[in-house]
DNA sequence: AAACAAAATTCTGCATACAGCATACTTGTG
DNA sequence: CACAAGTATGCTGTATGCAGAATTTTGTTT
């Protein structure tokens, strides 16, 4: 079964701005780094670009090219000669990798403070309101998937694409570690209290206090996940 | 000429580890990063695969995979079916990044006050010294260089690799701008001052205070940059 | 002369072909 | 039986060829 164009995910088109003609290449991207973050591709796997090539459906050019992309966004590292190979991360790169995403979060809160419309705000606490419902239901994935939502959200209403970016960069190379994480040893209950405060502080436009509650959420994710690194 | 994988520069070398070939796409990639960041290749140019090819004396193949390995970087931009163009920034870009690299050489000078050795901030002072001869003699492309180097070892001693690659990566799309921004009006009493209070504060590792200092400077920056963007 | 349409050219995107290097295997020797 | 050297296979890295899309040029019409 070949890898179309077609096989793009809809969230991937850009809908403002002129229609872009969906590409293999970026077909090949979406779809390797998923087998990334699924853990069909291991760390430390060697891509084997015929297989993998005939298993996509594609030559390896356009393959070895999506390659390289991934290769810079930081999820296979080149070994000359060798080709690449899926990227191990240390407990010690998780952890950094946490620090920083915790402090990107933070600045986002204070920006989205600053930035956010009424409306924009509106959204946020609707969908708290919606994972709260699921809490109270105890249902785990349409929790998880809102929580992630809502963290989303609130980088996107920082209005900084230079901000959002360099997140979306650190998050790809940890959302195969979140998503085995996921089944750990969660404080629901503290997370919650988070979320709470969380909404709080942006409807008040308190930016300092959503900087530290999103600093200190991004905190106990390690504590939840590090046990599987 | 053609572009052979000796022409990259030794900086590139990971000389920890086990040695690597060095590889034609590590050259073809840093000749064309040099090409956008010193403006032989100018924003919004479409590049030519087959001139540019020429010119460096490469083939379209390993080219075009440079290529997509900088569009990852987000120098370039991908446009379907017309190539590679050279990424304009807007003025908001610019001064959006400039915050996003303020608050990450904040939490790097946090995070260096906590983890650098004796030694390590020793050989900051050392630089930071120099860099002073340099003002004293006024003589600005040294002191622009050390100066460079004080910021990038504040990022090195953060011991944070996570931080270290996203730092880079912003840095690189900037290079550009610092570059052209570089002739600006610069209030370099006030730089100097700056950097006076960034090295007490880190031989005291009180990381609130250099964390401040370097979010402040940041602020700076812009000011000096604005008019050129 | 300007605007539009159609053809020709050029360029991108993908596949294939080939050369050189890395690795695995085999075979010979101590 | 173990180890080393040589051989063979297979993979990566690069160049080239081809098809289709984009752009430019040219011709025609108003």
């Amino acid at each position: 079964m070949a890898l179309e164009a077609a096989d793009l995910p809809i969230g991937d088109f850009d809908t403002r701005g002129p229609i872009l003609r969906p590409t293999l290449h970026d077909a090949i991207v979406a779809r390797v780094r998923d087998m990334i973050i699924e853990g069909e591709l291991a760390p430390g796997t060697r891509l084997h670009e015929g297989n993998l090539g005939k298993m996509l459906g594609v030559s390896r050019t356009p393959l070895r090219e999506a390659v390289k992309f991934l290769a810079s966004e930081g999820l296979l590292e080149l070994s000359p000669g060798k080709g690449a190979v899926v990227r191990q991360f240390t407990a010690k790169d998780v952890h950094d990798s946490l620090i920083v995403l915790g402090n990107m979060e933070g600045l986002a809160g204070q920006l989205a403070c600053q930035n956010a419309s009424d409306a924009d705000i509106r959204e946020v606490r609707n969908l708290h309101d919606r994972m709260m419902d699921m809490y109270a239901k105890r249902d785990r994935l349409p929790y998880f998937k809102l929580n992630q939502n809502i963290h989303s959200a609130i980088l996107r209403l920082s209005k900084n694409e230079a901000l959002i970016s360099v997140h979306n960069i650190l998050q790809a190379r940890l959302k195969r570690i979140r998503y085995i994480g996921n089944e750990g040893p969660e404080k629901w209950a503290g997370a919650v209290a988070d979320h709470e405060e969380m909404i709080e502080a942006l409807e008040a436009r308190d930016g300092e206090r959503l900087s530290k509650v999103l600093i200190a959420h991004m905190d106990k994710t390690w504590e939840r996940v590090k046990h599987a690194v």
